[in-house]
DNA sequence: ATGACATTTGCAAAATGA
């Protein structure tokens, strides 16, 4: 089964590509973040149309994260991380999907360094860390799939000079997201492509496109159990090359089963 | 780089992104 991350960049300005990747891939997981629409603005119809499944959890304006699936359909497991009850930001949502644990999240951007956004974004870690462990200890297959806004390591970046002092990179950004990996999770996309650089976001601005300077940024984790059905995982890139593109290029791996 | 470009809100220009 393919599992499917994809950060569309506000799902009503990308409907038109949200709706050829669904009929082209026919993803059997499709895992969505920014959606940048409430809850009343998410387009229902066009997708009930598709004959997928969705749950999702919206905002106005921005963040926004949904689960689809094409055969059967997502039972909510739960909508936003816990440990702060104040946090009103819709970045994750959690489902069973089969005999799969699956998340869809978006985790903070962080930027700029050294402000009250990086802040958060560490304390959503650490939620995220702790969540994580619990997830784990249930000994099923799970797939934390999603924009993680983490840069890894420095081949993960087209240049790590230039992109020093953005929070993607940071000491602190990175070590967190190794410490959430060593708890027993499997990069899908690092495990497939050990070596070099295998993008799945590019900016908008400044022909980062045109000249392949990209980020990866966006990764499935797998649960040990969901790590043995472990098949393959690529980045569909040629999406990002279309009209009217996100920012970010459809991530997935293939699951046995 | 208070930058580039894109999206949303709301109807101008600010917020957000990475």
């Amino acid at each position: 089964m393919k599992i499917v991350t994809y950060n569309v960049n506000g799902i009503r300005a990308r409907l038109p590509r949200f709706l050829e990747y669904i009929e082209e891939q026919k993803p059997d997981v499709l895992c969505l973040q920014e959606l940048k629409c409430a809850d009343e603005s998410f387009p229902a119809a066009e997708v009930a149309a598709t004959g997928y499944k969705a749950i999702f959890h919206g905002q106005k304006g921005f963040n926004g994260v949904a689960i689809l699936t094409r055969d059967g359909e997502p039972v909510l497991r739960r909508m936003g991380l816990p440990g702060d009850p104040d946090d009103t930001h819709s970045r994750y949502i959690e489902a069973e999907v089969g005999d799969l644990v699956i998340a869809s999240l978006y985790l903070p951007n962080g930027n700029p360094v050294g402000t009250e956004k990086f802040a958060y974004k560490l304390a959503w870690m650490e939620r995220l860390r702790e969540h994580a462990l619990a997830l784990l200890a249930e000994e099923r297959p799970v797939v934390l799939a999603g924009d993680w806004n983490v840069v890894p390591t420095d081949e993960d970046v087209f240049s790590p000079k230039a992109m020093a002092h953005d929070a993607l990179l940071q000491p602190e950004t990175r070590a967190a997201y190794r410490t959430i990996l060593h708890q027993g999770w499997t990069d899908a996309i690092r495990a497939r492509h050990p070596e070099g650089a295998i993008y799945t976001f590019w900016d908008y601005t400044a022909g980062c496109w045109q000249r392949d300077a990209g980020f990866r940024i966006d990764h499935l984790l797998l649960s040990p159990s969901a790590a043995d059905r472990f098949l393959d995982a690529g980045v569909d890139k040629e999406y990002r090359g279309r009209e009217k593109a996100s920012d970010h290029a459809p991530t997935w791996v293939t699951l046995e089963g």
